[in-house]
This record gives C-alpha cells, sequence and structure tokens, in this order.
DNA sequence: CGAGGTGTTGAAAGTGCTCAAATGGCGTGG
DNA sequence: CCACGCCATTTGAGCACTTTCAACACCTCG
C-alpha cells in the first residue's frame, strides 16, 4: 500500500481500490541482467519500480539492441497491455538489482472501465508523454551529442537554478549512450567536451556542475521547450 | 456527421453524443499558410481535418521552427488541449489549402467524464502515438537518411504487399526533409540514392515504386519494427 | 597476478550539414 | 508567344560531427 500512495497516477483511484489492487498485487525482486519479460509477451501484471533500474528494449532484425527507455523509482511500466494487444512492446531487463510491485491486470483493467477519472489519469500521463517524445524527438535532430548530454544531466539536477548542482549517474555509461542514440566512444568524447566548454567535473560516474546556469544556457540554445525542457 | 462517422475515435461516444457534437461542430475553411492558431493559444474548439494537410510547429529559441508533425485528412488535432493546461502545444499552419471541422471543447470534456469507453479509446490512441514516437526515435539514430524516406515512402503505400506502386507526395519536398529531421539537400541527395539503390523513378512529386518489397528489405534491415511499421 | 568488464583515446572513414550556385517549372506581364 | 522573376529543388565543394575499428588504461574480482 505504501508504494502505491506514492504513484501520481494510482492516485485517481478511489482508495478503496487502492487498498484491493494493494492486496493482489506482490512484490518481485529483480537482479541486474534478468530478464523479466520478453517483447511481445502477453501481460498478466503491470508493474510499478519499487527500486533500483530497468531497460526497456527492442531486438532488430539484425539481431541489434535498441534501448526504448531506462526507467527507475516510480514508474510504471506496461501501461500499455491494459489494452489490446496486452503484450509487453519491450523486453524488460534489470540494469541494476531492485524491486518492483507486481499488480494484477484483471483490476486495473476493470478500473478503467469503472473510474472515468483513472482513465483520464492514464489519458494524461500518456499525452505527457508524447510531448516529452516529440521534444527529445526534436532534440536528436537540433542538439549535438553535448548538448544532449547536458540536456539529460539537468534533468537529474534537483533545484535546477541553484548555481552548482552535483550528482550521479545511475547506471553504466554505455547504457546512458545508447540511451541518447549515440555510441559509447562518442558520449564519451561529448562528455569531456561538455566538461571543458561548460563548466563540469567528472569523477567517474560523479558529475560535478559548476554553473548550472550555464550549462541550460550552452545545452537550449536551439531548442523549442521551456527549461526544464522535459517535465516530469 | 458525416466526417465524423469517418473518425475511429469519435465512433466510441454513442450516436446521441455523435448527433449533439455534430450540431455543435461547424466547418472551417484554410488556406496554404494560414496560421490557424500560435504554441500556448488556449484552446477552445478540437479538430477533425477533414481535407487539406497542416503542419505542427514550434518554435526555437533561436528563431528557428521546427515541424512536429503533418497531418491530413481523418487526423484530430489538439486532443491534448482536453486536459490540462488546456492549450495548443503548436502553431498550427495550413500546408495547402483544406478545411476542418471544429469540435466545440466543452462538449468533448463532459463526455469524456461521462464515456468511460470514450476516455479509453483516446487512451489507446495515445499509447498507439507513443509507440509510434518510440519508433520513430529508434529511425533516427539506426536508420540512414535514404532508409528513412523509403520507410516513409511504404506508409504511403496503399496495397503493400504488391510488387510495384506509385504514389505522389501531398505536399513540398522542403518540408518532408524537416518532417524526417533532415535539410532539404539531404533529402534531395538521399532520394535520388534510394532510386538508384531501390529501383524508384522520380517524376517530380509523383514516386513509382518497381519493387516494394526490395525497398521494404532495404529499409527495413535494422529495425524493431514488423512491416509496415508504423500502424495507424 | 591475470581476466574480464568498462571507459577512454587515436586515426580513418562515413554521413549529414552549410554555404553557394545552377537548374527547372510556372505564373505574370509584355 | 516569349521574356522575366520567383520559388522549389538540385548539385557542388568543403566542413563538422559521429561512427567505426583498434588499441590502451583502469578497476574489480577471483
Amino acid at each position: 500500500m505504501d508504494g502505491l500512495q506514492g504513484s501520481a497516477l494510482l492516485a485517481s483511484l478511489p482508495s478503496s481500490a487502492l487498498q484491493v489492487l494493494a492486496g493482489q498485487s506482490h512484490l518481485r525482486v529483480f537482479e541486474s541482467g534478468q530478464i523479466l519479460c520478453h517483447q511481445f509477451d502477453v501481460a498478466h501484471t503491470v508493474w510499478l519500480v519499487m527500486d533500483g533500474w530497468l531497460k526497456l528494449t527492442r531486438e532488430t532484425l539484425d539481431g541489434g539492441e535498441a534501448v526504448w527507455d531506462v526507467v527507475g523509482e516510480g514508474t510504471i511500466i506496461g501501461l500499455e497491455t491494459l489494452l489490446s494487444p496486452f503484450k509487453y512492446p519491450t523486453r524488460v531487463v534489470g540494469v541494476t538489482q531492485g524491486a518492483l510491485l507486481a499488480m494484477p491486470h484483471g483490476f486495473l483493467r476493470s478500473q478503467l472501465e469503472a473510474h472515468p477519472a483513472f482513465a483520464v489519469a492514464l489519458l494524461g500521463h500518456h499525452v505527457k508523454n508524447n510531448h516529452n517524445d516529440r521534444l527529445e524527438m526534436e532534440h536528436r535532430s537540433h542538439q549535438t551529442a553535448p548538448q544532449r548530454i547536458g540536456c539529460f544531466l539537468l534533468r537529474f539536477v534537483k533545484t535546477p537554478l541553484d548555481g552548482e548542482a552535483s550528482l550521479e549517474l545511475p547506471f553504466d555509461k554505455s547504457l546512458l549512450a545508447a540511451l541518447l542514440g549515440m555510441q559509447p566512444e562518442t558520449f564519451s568524447r561529448a562528455l569531456s567536451r561538455l566538461k571543458d566548454e561548460a563548466g563540469l567535473q567528472l569523477h567517474g560516474p560523479r558529475i560535478f556542475i559548476s554553473d548550472v546556469r550555464a550549462l541550460q544556457k550552452y545545452v537550449c540554445g536551439g531548442c523549442s521547450g521551456i527549461y526544464p525542457c522535459h517535465g516530469k
């Protein structure tokens, strides 16, 4: 029940429904590298990430792997499986160890019909996702690699307008590179260019931003979003 | 009323509601180049495109224009404005002349709460959009320019599995280039490379594909979608 | 200490972009 | 009917960025 309340989406359900949902859900622990489901698997649960990170990937015809997303605590995975064709669109793989709450499909689907507010909340969630995807697409064509990395970093800064900030990358740089649509080598070079040109300090996965505004200025020049442009 | 029935989304409304909706809607004609709304305008209607083409664009901070989408007959514009913050996320501009049906905001919003099936239909629509956006994003990093153009052409072929097909680009090549995230010059060169390598014949905006399967093979190698990968 | 995974660096090639100029279609006005 | 100008498109040349392939450094773990 504790975790359920934290989710803005589930908050649109009446608390009686939340109670039932909590009773029918169960915790599932996952390890780094563990495959939680395959692309096209029929879903029987929807997952709320409680801890750790997971990657959502697709296999390409030539055997490669395309990273569609990397998600962490608070994210709900598999909402689209509530609707036809009820299948996971991606493989889901742990990239750290962690835990998620498996919520039963059937109950959520019944709530979708029963409570318009729930459906509307989900709709709003997907509308926002759509918007962010479009923004991301714009970024891919208008931003350079260092800018894309900087944009990602800015989304991790908690107190956006402060002069300085520090953060720690929660997963591998090579995975991050794939998420941002670039090669690991490009990522490495772009990050060090960002260091030189926007005043960053790098210590492995730990990054210190000495001037958030300067970074923002470096990053957001050709972008149509309002900083911080990816609202959550 | 005629146009309303054609839309799968609106079909989820009971016919009584459709009747009311039809009564409250009105036709609006637009010209090429005409600006129908600005980014961040508060919306009072949602539009169903009856005829012609429109582009959805965002202004970038440096004064440039980012094309988010180009849409034609049957597309509904501004669904996201049914939810907070009730504003168009893009400017909407005619790229041909045409007409659209302006449907009142208030009524649609009331239906959203009244008919779960309507909300669920919208949800499904956005889920599909999300999926297509992800696919498009994957394309941007895994496909070359000629492949991206080929992929776009394949989506225009009506009878996908035939040996040959012909089609006509419904709007400017330079706009198409922007939609696909490339420069007009790159588009031009990429298209002529596609001509050479995948057996196309070009006559201005008219394109003849002599072997759809060959084109498909040329295009879809590194992609994770199932052809035709952008389901509508 | 050695092995494997992760990240960095170097050099060369590929791809798309920028700037600039040429081509071609089309409508207007002579 | 032809000349002109406008616009979209194409073509050319050089450049910037990203990728690729390869080698190396670093760290952790056995």
